[in-house]
DNA sequence: TTAAGTGCAAACGCTTTGCAGTTCA
DNA sequence: TGAACTGCAAAGCGTTTGCACTTAA
């Protein structure tokens, strides 16, 4: 399981708020990919008083400290965010129904190694993938 | 080389207007990744009545039509805009520095692959892949 | 001739920010 | 106590859209 939220912000120093831990309890009840806005909506479902400012400048610090990853998925504007799972991974977006997966495997992991190895000239930090195309559903209709 | 605007348009049955034409030009006169306002300010270097506007329905149309893509770098809101290579490749997004490289090779293809493999319930369409990390420069100093 | 494209300006939606008040350590 | 955090409202910024006019075919 996932750490709680005061442990994780202690250990990065951080101070422990009511907005960060309504924040991280919130990704951390779900395995979707939540916009700041539903983020949000779930937050003030628990405490009203919490405002979407602060949902962002959460969102932000954890992503800072390395604890929430935010990414682009589809050709959308938007962010979306889930807790940094420590084993890699990357997303699958239906372009028809927009169901979002997450697939695991060591694919992410073979690209930091091949830029290794063959590209000295970059040093990989992080690897965002991102594959369009149609989910089970949607190729069968 | 790239076809001109003219044929392209013509390929797909879209009409060719200055907007386009002056939009694939500046497409094709850079390697670089451009934004849309840069695209823009040098569409109107060559035709000042030109909008913005127009830029962005320039752009759209030929993403829709293939022959050019959209990528989101970095974790910007922004888009970056390209012509459409029919090689595949990915990007290399320096965070110090902002510089963006292409990596051309048979990762792209490789990870389409893997997912036809292994994971039949996806049918993958496009796959946009952003590294982040240091380029060479960055990482030397 | 006329459907399609354009310039302009205003709207949009997600995100950030300035500020005065509040809270964690 | 004081630096950090917050709510609020307003601004920012890339992008889209409505509309009257223009243009490609």
């Amino acid at each position: 399981m996932t750490d709680d939220a005061e442990t994780v912000l202690r250990r990065h120093g951080q101070r422990v708020t009511g907005a960060r831990v309504a924040v991280w309890d919130v990704l951390c009840s779900t395995q979707d990919h939540l916009t700041a806005e539903a983020v949000a909506e779930r937050v003030v479902a628990v405490d009203k008083s919490i405002n979407l400012a602060s949902v962002y400048r959460s969102l932000s610090l954890f992503e800072e400290i390395g604890e929430v990853r935010q990414s682009h998925l589809g050709s959308d504007r938007t962010a979306y965010w889930e807790i940094g799972h420590p084993d890699e991974h990357f997303h699958l977006v239906c372009r028809n129904c927009g169901l979002v997966t997450h697939h695991e495997g060591s694919l992410v992991q073979q690209i930091v190694d091949h830029l290794t190895e063959d590209h000295h000239a970059f040093v990989p930090e992080r690897v965002e993938l991102t594959v369009t195309g149609l989910c089970h559903n949607c190729a069968h209709d």
